[in-house]
DNA sequence: CGTTAATATCTTGTGTGCGATTATCTAAGG
DNA sequence: CCTTAGATAATCGCACACAAGATATTAACG
């Protein structure tokens, strides 16, 4: 019988919020990856995209607070999207510090193929859609509440 | 006004699960730093130590499976952290396939330091404690769903 | 106009993450 | 024994992530 009177272990792993919100992150980055390569997409390049799809013809700076991503992680990115030939970079001409990227062609046509991949992840979580719902939320609140 | 009929988007950054979870765990990690940096631990080697603080003298594979890494992510981190004097690593002599990570007491005593460390997050976290607690278990539940 | 501060991106260095491969060792069968 | 399948870490290659510093441009001010 656990002795209900010992002592709270504040390190312990199991009383952490951090250790299963890392763990579940990398986890479920993990499930999109089948799904991702045919796009040749990785994770956060994917979310890139995804940003873009939304608004594109943005500042560098102004994706990276879309996507919580500082210049050092997007630049090398955005020039391996640029490669892919789904995104171009072009100086702005107004403002010669800001680097403009916005979506080729074929990175437009890229979110046809990826309409799909949402769905397929929602069949990878057996959880109930309210459940995902209120985590969304929490998950959201939490960031608020770091900001 | 905007139009309640318009088409859902799956695609949109709002609609998705995926994205405040990363983005919420790159946040966080964020927030431990300037409580880890005395310590001299990056974020993943703390959780690895509160793995080592609970249970230690265990295999590289049986840590990689309580904190969801593998030994390609760990191999590295451990022997950075055999190199600050916080861990030891040795072959088994019954099993020279499998080696042993254990705690140096320089290790052991980074525990006493580590102590405020969770509260001083709390404390970052403008959240009521029975919010994070479920999202704690949300989280919980997608691993779970996830494996 | 010239100097200084602010802005925006890029570069560098360190440390994860993880797929794929390799090397070593153990165990099981013949 | 010997071979082989399985287990276990380590290594390699590529792609983030981010702090710190470098570079280039613009804005602000006297």
């Amino acid at each position: 019988m656990p002795d209900e009177t010992q002592d709270f272990n504040p390190l312990s792993l199991d009383n952490q919020l951090c250790f299963p919100l890392y763990a579940a992150s990398r986890e479920l980055t993990r499930h999109y990856k089948p799904f991702l390569d045919p796009l040749g997409l990785t994770y956060p390049q994917y979310v890139t995209m995804m940003a873009l799809w939304e608004h594109d013809e943005v500042k560098v700076g102004e994706l990276g607070e879309r996507v919580h991503l500082d210049s050092a992680t997007l630049t090398p990115l955005l020039k391996r999207l640029e490669a892919r030939g789904y995104v171009s970079r072009r100086r702005s001409t107004t403002d010669e510090r800001a680097v403009i990227v916005s979506l080729t062609n074929e990175g437009r046509d890229l979110r046809e193929k990826a309409l799909s991949v949402p769905s397929c992840i929602a069949n990878c979580i057996s959880m109930d859609p309210s459940e995902a719902v209120q985590l969304k939320a929490l998950l959201e609140k939490l960031i608020g509440s770091l900001a």
